[in-house]
DNA sequence: AAGTGGTCTAGACCACTCC
DNA sequence: GAGTGGTCTAGACCACTTA
């Protein structure tokens, strides 16, 4: 060994290793102990650098079982669910918002059992479209419990976005999402300045609290020809 | 402090002084040796804790600056993008798969700069069919560098999916994708058994290798109805 | 029973950046 | 110059799991 090691480099050669079939799936990686002999440093330094292998999924860790490279390499690919407003501005194209609708009413039964209201319960319901130098980027329809977030009924949403608000007020602590393609309806067309049946790619998204009682539901509808981008 | 607090329940707490708004958005936290101190625990836990939450996007850390509440969250979503027939089987269908062409061609422009070829270079082109018990679920079409992996030019994917093949055989760094909605066209509908014009998710994929050389170009098209699930 | 990874400690030095 | 986070060390104990 000629400099110390870093973990950088200890992951990177490590990675290379496994993506060169030197280490081919399946193949039982050297004890801890044993790395940071060959790469002549601490055992931590080798253990930060395979936990990180081991977040990418690129092996799978057990105690005395030892390290293995991973067989099915399940790659997570990340992408970013910004604010729309930062996406917008991102392309360096200026951002406004209409709030088309806002009422107080009673959802539908998978809002309801995702706020857990009974079956007399309301809440918040808004419409609104996201437009990017004035062209509309997308339309969206939410729900906002007014249970875990009481302030958000006296909130004037045609100034700020209703997810620009949230993301400041409302405690959070996961969520889940799907992706899908669904044909424009009426409203999609009005909203987006579409033709009726034309692919629109459609974010669904729940917002939980630390309890997982869910905070907000809301439906992303994108304008033609929208793409989502992510890294792996 | 009662018990030796571990870096989970540091990240815990401080995660909640942050949703709580106990520490709002643009706060400067307290240094890692005052947290140490408080928590009662050696500077290492405090940073993975620390570390974790900036990984997670919730906190920003600079040198000198201190650690900032992040202003504007932007979540990072991760979803999975797993070898299609372990989709298919983790829902208890049975996967087949269908060849529908083998070429070997010159690829389109954009692919032919993905892959760094000259202007008469050839790649492998592939259609092939995923099925799920034997219902069609997704249509892929390939391009498969062959300068990158020469070995694709004899395998028989008839036999093996390509994906399955590519995973385990090529080398792998990196990769982009895009996610769209597209109206089903001539070959979809053959292929997945559609209309015309029904709304189809599709994923764009490229895999790069170590050098960033371009490996190979995917598209998916998954069956209508057919929606991509993640989590924050 | 033994060997693995998971975590923590107390200390150290460095890189960066703000003052 | 001084204070922050980034990293590394050498050692320790523990939890877990397999043999």
């Amino acid at each position: 060994m000629d400099n110390p090691l870093g973990w950088r480099e200890i992951k990177t050669e490590i990675a290379r290793r496994i993506n060169s079939r030197e280490w081919p799936p399946g193949f039982l990686m050297p004890a801890e102990t044993s790395l940071a002999v060959e790469f002549g440093c601490a055992r931590a330094t080798v253990n930060r650098a395979v936990r990180e292998l081991a977040d990418a999924g690129l092996v799978v860790r057990k105690r005395r079982a030892g390290t293995r490279v991973v067989e099915n390499p399940i790659r997570k690919a990340q992408f970013r669910i910004p604010v729309i407003r930062s996406e917008v501005e991102q392309q360096g194209k200026l951002y406004t918002h209409r709030l088309l609708q806002r009422t107080v009413a009673r959802p539908p039964a998978g809002v309801r059992a995702l706020f857990r209201l009974s079956e007399r319960g309301t809440a918040l319901q808004l419409a609104a479209l996201h437009l990017a130098d004035d062209v509309p980027y997308a339309f969206e329809s939410r729900w906002i419990n007014l249970v875990t977030t009481p302030e958000a009924r006296n909130v004037d949403f045609s100034l700020v976005s209703a997810n620009e608000w949230l993301v400041k007020h409302a405690p959070y602590s996961g969520g889940s999402y799907t992706i899908s393609a669904q044909a424009a309806d009426d409203a999609a067309v009005d909203a987006l300045n579409c033709k009726v049946g034309d692919p629109l790619v459609v974010v669904d998204r729940n917002t939980y609290d630390t309890d997982l009682c869910g905070i907000t539901q809301v439906q992303l509808r994108y304008a033609v020809g929208h793409q989502l981008l992510g890294k792996m």
